[in-house]
Parts: structure tokens; C-alpha cells; sequence
DNA sequence: CTGATACTTAGCCAATTACGCAAGTTTCAA
DNA sequence: TTGAAACTTGCGTAATTGGCTAAGTATCAG
């Protein structure tokens, strides 16, 4: 249980940010140019592709270049590892309120 | 739908890190202290509190002070909001390969 | 061949983060 | 009241981030 894959690191500081939430929001809806990215993002398309290779070093995106264009696109069951993340500890946090109101039930019969 | 409130960035900012990783799945067995926390992760005290403060912030955990002893647990329903996020692009996700596959059937109807 | 397009690379910077050590502070127990 | 336990605070340092500008490189259109 304890395989937590340096990737999950990764995946997760990929997402802790809103402008690259955001393109992967924009990937969402299909793949798309390092410009067609920067477009809506205020901010100089340098900046643009930092925040476009942390998000491929995750694995959460991949690109490909042809011509003088790099199309971005979502990696498919790249979310896989971080739902699965999510899921179990679900359960936990679950298992935890259960317990909590289990005791709380203990304590006050009235 | 552009509402990805800061809480999003804490909070997986706060998972992106194996240790925080950890203490919250300790955390999924149950409150603990902050020696509790810390024992099994070679780190000095003041690292732990830094990371516990990093996840308090983040509204996954909460805290409270009891004599000398600080107990920290789960915070119901933390996990909501980037579990709706995550399904939500889940959704983008398929889309996108939906297409892509609509897409290449399209090009080569062979 | 020339220029425009679409990225890339190479710095630079301010702010934040991650970690550690050392020295507090507050409780609790004897 | 003395000492240990359990945090807490206060630095200091090194690395990382997120942003920029300026100057490349590589295609493509004419």
C-alpha cells in the first residue's frame, strides 16, 4: 500500500496551480498549440511553457511537434493514479467520522 | 465553472508531498499527536509542524491543543472539492479520447 | 531569399518552501 | 519546585517557483 509512486508528487504540484488547472481544463476540449494555450493566460509565453513542462514531466499531458507547432493533449488514465490515491483515502477519511460518532454516540447515550 | 477557489491550490499543493501524503493516511486510522505524526518520518519536530501546518492551511486536517498534547484529525468533507474537480476533467478526460478516436475512425475508414 | 510565425533557450529576479539547529514556552508529575 | 515531555519560535541556508526580457532556432508563405 505504501507504493505511492514518486509520480503522484508530481501529478499533484502539477495541479496546485490555477493557470495550469486551467489549460488542463482547455485540453479538456481537445488538443491545442503552446499559443492556443497562452492565449487566455495573460503572461509571456515563456512562462506559458514552464508551466507546460511541469505539467508533461507529471504525465498529466504529452506533446508531439510538427512543423513549427507543438500540440499539447491530455494523457489518457493519467488521472488514474490519483483518483486511485483519492479513493482510498476516502475511505479512510470515512472510516475516521464513522469512528468519531461512534464515540460521540458512546459518550452521550442520551 | 471558472470557480477553482484558492483551497484547490492548498490542497493539492498539501498532496503533493509524500510525507504530508503520509500523515494523512495515518490520520485515515485516527487522530494523532504531533510526535504520534512524527515518529515514523526522520525528520527534526520543527520540519513536521511545518508540513502539519502546511496541511492545516490547506483545510484537509485541523487541530486542537489539549494540555501540552496537539491532536490533529481529518476535516470532514476536505476531500470534496478535488474529488468534484477531478470528476469533472474525468468527464474531459474520455471526451477528449472520445474525439480522438471519432477522429482516427474518420481517417481511416479501412 | 525574406520576413513572419511559433516556439525555444538563456539568463535574471523576488518570493516562497523545505529543511535543520538551537533555544524558548507551557504542562504535568513527583 | 524541579525536571521532563511536547510542542513552539526564531533564525539561517539552499533550492524551487513563477514571472519577466531578450535573443535565439526552425518552419512556412511569398
Amino acid at each position: 500500500m505504501m507504493h505511492e509512486p514518486a509520480a503522484l508528487d508530481q501529478m499533484f504540484h502539477a495541479l496546485s496551480d490555477r493557470s495550469r488547472r486551467g489549460m488542463v481544463d482547455r485540453l479538456g476540449h481537445g488538443p491545442a498549440s503552446v499559443s492556443e494555450l497562452a492565449e487566455p493566460l495573460s503572461m509571456a509565453l515563456p512562462t506559458v511553457m514552464k508551466h507546460l513542462a511541469v505539467l508533461e514531466r507529471s504525465g498529466l499531458v504529452r506533446s508531439e511537434k510538427s512543423g513549427r507547432v507543438r500540440t499539447y493533449r491530455l494523457q489518457r488514465d493519467a488521472l488514474a493514479e490519483m483518483e486511485r490515491w483519492l479513493v482510498a483515502h476516502k475511505a479512510g477519511w470515512n472510516r475516521a467520522f464513522d469512528r468519531l460518532e461512534q464515540f460521540l454516540a458512546d459518550e452521550q447515550p442520551e
